[in-house]
DNA sequence: GCATCATGCGTACAGATGTACACACCAGTC
DNA sequence: GACTGGTGTGTACATCTGTACGCATGATGC
């Protein structure tokens, strides 16, 4: 739906104003990001489509490139999700680690985390829809499910820095829940109440 | 091919061998629940497959039942869909509910919230893999959307018999990411951990 | 008894999907 | 300049999917 603000997103999704379609000998395609664009475009359409309606046309159309490149850049259906799905474990685990040990107090980190979850980058629509795919798919297939461990794992360590062990365990499930139900809720709480809930499991 | 009156037997379909032999032309069902137990089989099937390798063909096979009789009693892959995660949200709330308003004090109130949470019956795993389902399901699509809605509305009702609205919204979202973390990680947390968390939430 | 019609059943069919594969082309290396 | 191996492209094909539809049947009301 919307673009998005990720900043390493790669050009646009659509056709980079291609050399008319109608041009039978349009010039071959030097593209040697491609592989990364296309886990790109397939986190989108996995958010836009869920995993149900994700298919190797879809993203092919959406990242205009032929069909016959999905089959070239991965071993199947599978193993692109896999790819994709990885890529969104990590950069998101990425911004929770910088975040978090930019934190140089309990009290710091506490506020990190509200912000963390009542901002825009880890719950834009996409990385949320996005991420509840995968958490489905985790909890079916242990292929998927050491993904969600090694991220659940840089979380738990993240937070781990500025919390003693039970406390991290209890924020992890917190922001899981409340980062869910401000994704499904019409009236989701407000950051207020993220931050009393947060202060009331870490206050000591 | 040809549309000729021979023998037409349903026995290739995989017949549940508790007729067997002495039957070659199985009797019409009579199955006035039918609807119903195509809906429970639903469940499972997506359980099992997710949203995305539940067929019509599938539940029919795993029901017993002629793929025409899907068909028949819904209105497409969606309202079946949309059937299925109903029952799935009432009964879940029904439980939930129950539960609670069995409770006659805060600190029973917690403690049932515990009991829920590390219980079997709200997170059994084919409980935990449907929602999960219909968690990704309703983030895109208002129509499921919906389901959520009223689940949550009821869980939330529940909660505010015992506590004021600003910690039954707190102990929503924490009971969603515990229920969650419990269903995803490896090395859940501890029953203890649990009942720590939530008298942190509700402790006045 | 019997008429009726909701329910049950088998099958056909168009379209979508994953995947394989043969060929075209470009960037380096000698 | 020729070679070569990786990269890009178009298409074919078996399979699966949703859905429609005609016929069978027996429960129900008379």
């Amino acid at each position: 739906m919307t673009p998005g603000p990720a900043a390493h997103r790669s050009a646009d999704r659509g056709a980079p104003a291609a050399p008319a379609a109608g041009d039978p000998t349009r010039a071959r395609r030097h593209d040697p990001q491609r592989r990364e664009r296309l886990i790109d475009v397939a986190l989108g359409v996995i958010a836009e489509h869920g995993v149900a309606g994700t298919t190797h046309r879809r993203i092919a159309a959406a990242a205009d490139v032929p069909l016959g490149s999905m089959t070239y850049h991965f071993d199947g259906m599978d193993d692109l999700l896999h790819a994709a799905f990885t890529v969104l474990a990590e950069r998101t685990a990425d911004v929770f680690d910088a975040t978090l040990s930019a934190a140089t107090s309990r009290a710091d980190a506490a506020e990190a985390v509200v912000g963390l979850i009542t901002g825009t980058t880890l719950t834009s629509p996409e990385t949320m829809l996005a991420s509840l795919e995968l958490y489905a798919l985790a909890a079916r297939r242990p292929a998927f499910r050491s993904i969600t461990d090694a991220w659940m794992a840089r979380s738990r360590a993240a937070l781990h820095t500025h919390f003693d062990p039970e406390t991290a365990l209890m924020l992890d499930a917190l922001i899981e829940g409340t980062t869910l139900h401000r994704a499904l809720s019409l009236d989701p709480m407000g950051v207020g109440t993220v931050r009393a809930a947060i202060l009331r499991i870490v206050r000591p």
